[in-house]
DNA sequence: CAATTGATGTAATAACATTACATATCAAAA
DNA sequence: TTTTGATATGTAATGTTATTACATCAATTG
């Protein structure tokens, strides 16, 4: 194990981006934190996505690629995996109804993707994994 | 087995749309799509998006959702899955030097996304799988 | 023949993201 | 301490992707 990655010192645009996603269960688009942060100071979307490039590179917000918008990592501290490096990628399952998401790993599922990468020498830099639908509450 | 699904019969626009994907390996925007069927009579980006709809609906073609583009499916009859029901969910590896885009199933990998599904009493719609990197001609 | 349904055409607008350029901040090197 | 370099920030303009709204057309069917 190397560097254990101890929390990024957040700029104050990075902290302020990061608490509005931290505050909320569903994901959020780039411009619904800007207008949450107008008040802020923030007047434009690059002042979001630069702020959410870091985090990003941090480990510490995810993107959802199926709805352009973005989430809080949901295994903040401990869990067992690198994440964020594109190995030991993350599953999520959003639902469709209450835009509630659950992020979760499957050990299994990395084994078996990886495995076919490596059959066919493609070199993964990163995997999504989005699964649509509805949470058990909605589908009641 | 049911009704073989037989393929549907397309109209002019969904058959022009169909065509331009399916003379091309790797993904297209929808607007890419458009200027390619400007000559045909096409003037705006609905007359691209009505048809990929349905495309999309019959199974004939993809959106890859991490590129915001669009392929045709990759195994265009036979195969042992239904595809384009939900189950029976696919794969992309997609190679961000040469745009290749592989598609292809891991029956575990879908097993295990289910179960995941099952135990959280979550009821999957749609499931995506991207995978980006390099290809092995590009990582070579 | 209405009436319904599905496909199409067109314009306008909404939603998401980046480029380009100017300025500021701060720590390390000279 | 001043310079330098790297990173962060502010702002405007633009580019890219997708949808809404409304009108028309064609085929089917009651």
């Amino acid at each position: 194990m190397n560097a254990p990655v101890s929390a990024p010192v957040l700029t104050k645009n990075q902290s302020l981006v990061f608490d509005v996603l931290n505050r909320t269960d569903a994901p959020m688009s780039a411009y619904t934190i800007l207008d949450k942060l107008r008040d802020h100071g923030f007047r434009a979307p690059l002042q979001v996505y630069r702020a959410l490039d870091k985090l990003l590179e941090f480990g510490m917000v995810h993107r959802l690629e199926s709805l352009n918008a973005f989430v809080a990592c949901a295994h903040p501290e401990s869990e067992c995996c690198g994440h964020g490096h594109g190995h030991g990628s993350v599953a999520f399952a959003i639902c469709e109804s209450c835009g509630h998401v659950s992020e979760f790993h499957d050990h299994e599922v990395d084994h078996r993707l990886s495995d076919w990468a490596k059959r066919k020498g493609f070199k993964p830099a990163k995997t999504t994994i989005e699964i649509r639908g509805l949470c058990s509450a909605c589908a009641a």
